[in-house]
DNA sequence: AACAGCAATGCAAACGTTTTCATTTCGCGT
DNA sequence: ACGCGAAATGAAAACGTTTGCATTGCTGTT
């Protein structure tokens, strides 16, 4: 059994009380509804708290109270570029309004989540921020249950059951595949990763097939490939797809791929965009200062960031659904230089 | 019958405890130590616990017992790929022993990390991983206070006060120097990050200025340039600093600005490494595969990760300095194709 | 001068666990 | 069957806040 760690000393909201000259329940209000308590005691607790150093402990007044300012983000990996933009901003958001972050990563292992969203409902999240719509019912029920709001983030469709915030996927497959095809290309090559649990990807390819079908143009198997998210692994599936045979303009599921496929190129000696023209989605750090720039569909990160803060803050605040409930944010396509007219 | 008061209708151990049939104590040890109550019992209460869907509250656990589970991580920047490797294998490593992270940024701001600290703080975190040296000194004087265990990560250094795990990043920047030095290069720009409140990127450069040193060659101040944690700021710093009489190599702080510099090249038509060689530290995510592949000190970020949550647990259960106080992390020269002999 | 009405504060009961100490139950040797 | 130490469990007191309700202190009105 492990020794408990005594407390160093920490004085608590009573010792700041005796100090002052006031009881518990003054202090308690001078922090959370300063407005409540006449200046003058504002000052002489003011002067107590900060002569003794004093710190509150949140965990205990989120016992009585049912919150504990702190929200949960579960995303598939921290540590790649696709949700780096959105976690920090999200993060931010919540600091700025006096909230801390719980983020924990599943890997695009769903069972893996519903062990996640136990644990932070043990820590009495006030409120969860999910990506994109697959998901165990299990963790939506407890979570449900529990009266906790949860929201989806990063993809959006219009008929979705959990409120959501970010870009319309299938839009997005669509708009880069209309771009090649405007620019005249036909035999385009698809780059996208495991659709399997990954309802983003999934819309995606999803968007761009039915904008080939649009035009009458027939998608072969041979030009679907599947590739990992990972600039190297997609790296070595693009040499593969161009070594022989190659098409003239490649779509892929988003920026890290494209930027697998521009080194690829460049490994074997193909020249972007005159060989080849390459678009991406994501318009991840970076894409913007490759050598060619990537051409790609700018997804606003940092914007559903926050929005996914505020919104989630929202409903943790009134209990009920957001005054919004899906919140389409819209994604520009960026032109540069990796891509050409035929 | 007493109405059950709990909120939302979730079950309470004391529920739990009725429909087993035993007292809620009994629940508690089974929670906490499980090897302390008969098998029979055992199986009451987990039956018991499942049918009625309990979930823990850890807070109110936390108010008892000091421990919150929850552990502090605070970075510079998430958003970006220096850290997030880190990041995440910090947090997979806490998972695997049932703690959770939280998780700020402060953007290089240290007076931020102050307001992070104490919000951490509040929120009972049992241990606090930081980045580097360059800290104020309040917060890790309130830190102390409360008996909360701080360690650095990232940075390693022989006299550092706080308990460390990371590279040394001297030797990192003398390292990479050394390395284009014996290629045979004697024209060698630097490259680095702002200095101030960065220690990392100040023993790397120092590292890099005494390798010079040491063979007797002068840094002229033409060859010493800031540039940004930014490929877009970074290649934009390099375009200029390439365009007239440009060096035979450069040594950059991070392997972000190394990509920066390698774009740069691409943009103005230099070859890599044939008119310049271009050396990285960090070995980022990316940095192997790009065209040509660049030469890097890598630091094992993962690792760093892993043993940084291993040892600020050991602390916190601990109450103790941890076992080694300074751990070294070796990191091992990639040699790749962006640096070649003169 | 008395008092309504409101602002400011105090009192004490929660909040949902953990933990100490006490008590009961169990297994086992005689 | 008995007794004894150990194992298992129970009772109740924390933990540090928040909050509903009660009380006190003011201000201004009649």
């Amino acid at each position: 059994m492990v020794a408990t760690r005594s407390r160093k000393g920490a004085p608590g909201l009573v010792e700041v009380a005796a100090r002052a000259g006031v009881s518990p329940a003054t202090v308690s209000r001078y922090f959370n509804n300063p407005e409540v308590v006449k200046p003058r005691t504002q000052s002489r607790i003011a002067e107590a708290a900060a002569d003794l150093g004093y710190i509150r402990d949140r965990m205990a007044g989120a016992l009585h109270s049912r919150f504990s300012g702190t929200i949960g983000l579960i995303v598939p990996t921290i540590d790649n570029a696709i949700f780096s933009e959105l976690i920090e901003a999200f993060s931010e958001r919540l600091r700025e309004r006096e909230r801390t972050m719980l983020i924990a990563s599943h890997g695009y292992d769903l069972p893996l989540e519903v062990a996640i969203v136990r644990s932070l409902l043990e820590r009495r999240i006030d409120g969860v921020v999910l990506i994109g719509f697959d998901h165990d019912s299990i963790p939506l029920e407890m979570l449900a249950k529990r009266g906790v709001p949860a929201i989806s983030a990063w993809n959006y469709r219009e008929n979705s059951q959990l409120a959501c915030v970010g870009a319309d996927n299938f839009a997005a497959g669509a708009a880069v595949t209309e771009h090649l095809l405007d620019l005249g290309h036909r035999d385009i090559a698809f780059l996208f990763p495991e659709t399997i649990s990954n309802d983003r990807a999934r819309d995606r390819l999803g968007g761009a097939k039915n904008a080939m079908q649009q035009r009458g143009i027939e998608v072969p198997t041979h030009r679907l490939t599947v590739a990992p998210y990972d600039i190297g692994d997609a790296k070595a599936v693009a040499k593969d797809l161009l070594s022989n045979d190659p098409p003239s303009a490649v779509v892929c599921g988003n920026d890290i791929i494209a930027q697998g496929v521009v080194y690829a190129c460049q490994a074997l000696g193909l020249r972007i965009p005159d060989d080849l023209s390459i678009i991406g989605i994501g318009d991840f750090r970076g894409s913007a200062h490759m050598e060619p720039g990537l051409t790609t569909l700018r997804l606003p990160a940092r914007q559903i960031g926050q929005i996914a803060a505020d919104t989630i803050l929202e409903m943790s605040l009134s209990g009920l659904p957001p005054a919004e409930k899906r919140q389409k944010i819209e994604s520009i396509l960026v032109e540069r230089g990796s891509t050409k007219k035929m």
